[in-house]
Order: C-alpha cells, then structure tokens, then sequence
DNA sequence: CCGATATTGTTATGATCATAACGATATCGA
DNA sequence: TCGATATCGTTATGATCATAACAATATCGG
C-alpha cells in the first residue's frame, strides 16, 4: 500500500496563521450535511431516492397536494429546482400533476398510491437513519442541537 | 399582490402523520447550511467565489502545496469534485499546479502570489460572515453548537 | 525482482443548487 | 376598469456533489 500522501508544505509564514478553516460554521454544516446526506443513501439508496427526494415526498404525504411553488419553499427549494425534482418523481409516478382550475399559473403536485405506499416505507427508515446520524450525541445534546439547528436555519 | 398559495390540501388520512419533516436533522442540517453559503455568497460574491472555492484557497493558504487528492480530502471534495474546483481557481490564476518529481501521479497544488494576497483580503470578511450566521446564538450556544456538529461530522 | 494491491487523477453520468431573465396569470389600487 | 405590481413556472448558465469505471503510478509481499 502506497503511503497515504501528507507531505509536509515547506513551513510558508502566513498573515493570518490563527485562522483555521475548521472553526468557520458553514464548512462544518456542510461537512455535517454530507455525512447525514450520506446515512439515507445508504439506506434508502436502493430506492434510487436522493435525500432532497426523499424530503419532497415525505412533505407531500404530510400536507397533501401542494403548488409546485409552496412544495418548493416547503423544502427549501427554488423553483427551478424543484421543478427538475418533480419532473424526476413524475416520471417514476410517485407523483402526479394537475393544473388547478382556479388559478391557471398553478400546478398541483401530489403522491400517486405507489407514491404513498412508498414513503410509509421510508419514513420509519429515515427515522433509524436520523438515529445513525445523531448517534454521537446523547438525548440532551440532541435537543439542544435541533434548537440551535433551527435558529440558525431561520435566520 | 396576489395572495400567496396556502390553498389547504385536503385533510387526507395518512398512517405517520405524526411525522415531521422538520425533526430530520438532515433536513434542518441542509436549511443551516444554505443559509451559511448565502451569506458568505453576498459578501464574497463580488470576487465572483463560491464556498467551496473559499474553502479550497484558505486551505492551500493554512498548509502550503498539497497534493489535489489530499486537498480535496482536507476540504471534504471527492477528487472528481475538487479537481473541477481547481481547475477553475487555475483559470483565474489564484491557484498553480505543478508535477511532483518523486511521484509522478501526484499534482502539486500551491496558491499564485494573487491568491495569497486575495485570501488575506477574504479572511477577515469570512470571519465576519460567520459571525453573522452565528448572530442568532448566545457566545456559550456557539461553542456547543461547534462541538456537537464536529462530532457529527466525523461520526 | 515481480505480481498483487493501493493510490492518484480522469472521465462520464446524473442529481442538486443558485441566479437571472422571461412570459403568463393574478391581484391590487387609483 | 386598467395599469402597476406580484406570483408562478420555465429556461439557461454555471457550480457543486456523488458514484463508478478506468489508466498510470507506487508500494508491498513473497
């Protein structure tokens, strides 16, 4: 087995030599996402489900037939991206659309049954994933991270 | 001003409907680090940059040359990733790449005199950034919000 | 020394993401 | 009523992401 490359970088004096990536939030969100992302691949990978999928059925099967818009913001999406999620669900026919006759600029999204049936597969497998994810916590530390999650989502 | 659609899906019976969406640490892990991109986005979008591309300079300015696939790991890019990455920090001449003489499958991977000098003007922006993301927790929130998502990320 | 194994980097494919510009539709306000 | 404004969905562009398959190179073990 090749070593695993560390070569040290000649010792280069940097103007900020404190600053240390590690202690910047946004790349430990990110960091964090990947491994969470990567526990419900793992789990739900043979679905052929990514986790933005996932969440995009499950909060239909929670509210029920949406606007392709509100589903969107609903799971943090923009509507150019959520249209290209619904287009892949459509075409599996986990979901079904429909314009909404009141308003012409609508359409509504919502599960078939082969929809349906599959999140309530799901969602008990994305509930022990969750527990995969938080498993370096205890109980206490994981209410207190989904407080703390939350404010800084909203802002 | 049209009204926004909040056109009540209706009430559809559901086997789960105790499930939240929002209690998914995943999902709460996705919206926490959107917000902390786009913030960083909109002060350091004038120098045309992304986060990851951010990440990628000042991990070259904190250690010197690295090779692209140890780099790639200590930004958490898989190498396909982190190559596109540095090929577009190499276009605009912030990063230069270089073959190692002693093994010649490694590519050597240094900041340009310009992408020193750049990251030195980044950093404290991105030190303010994060203390904007940050804005809404108490000082003591903070430290335990940095050791809770350090231990998840590294599992 | 030399074949088995590991690492590095590339290519290809497909899915997220954000942003801006745009037409169609709906609502508001004078 | 009707023009100004807002929302919905689409299109286009470009940047992340993950994964698998692959060739070139390096290292290890016998």
């Amino acid at each position: 087995m090749p070593r695993t490359s560390t070569k040290a970088a000649a010792p280069i004096r940097r103007l900020a030599s404190d600053y240390r990536l590690e202690e910047q939030v946004g790349f430990l969100l990110r960091r964090a996402y990947q491994r969470a992302s990567s526990n419900l691949v793992e789990r739900i990978g043979s679905y052929d489900l990514t986790a933005p999928q996932y969440a995009t059925l499950a909060r239909l099967y929670e509210r029920g037939a949406l606007s392709q818009n509100l589903l969107g913001r609903l799971v943090a999406m923009e509507p150019a991206n959520i249209r290209d999620v619904v287009l892949r669900l459509k075409k599996r026919r986990l979901v079904a659309t429909r314009r909404d006759p009141t308003d012409k600029r609508l359409i509504l999204i919502d599960l078939t049954a082969t929809g349906a049936t599959l999140v309530e597969q799901l969602i008990p497998i994305e509930i022990a994933c969750t527990a995969t994810t938080l498993a370096p916590l205890r109980a206490d530390q994981r209410r207190l991270l989904y407080d703390l999650l939350s404010r800084l989502a909203d802002g």
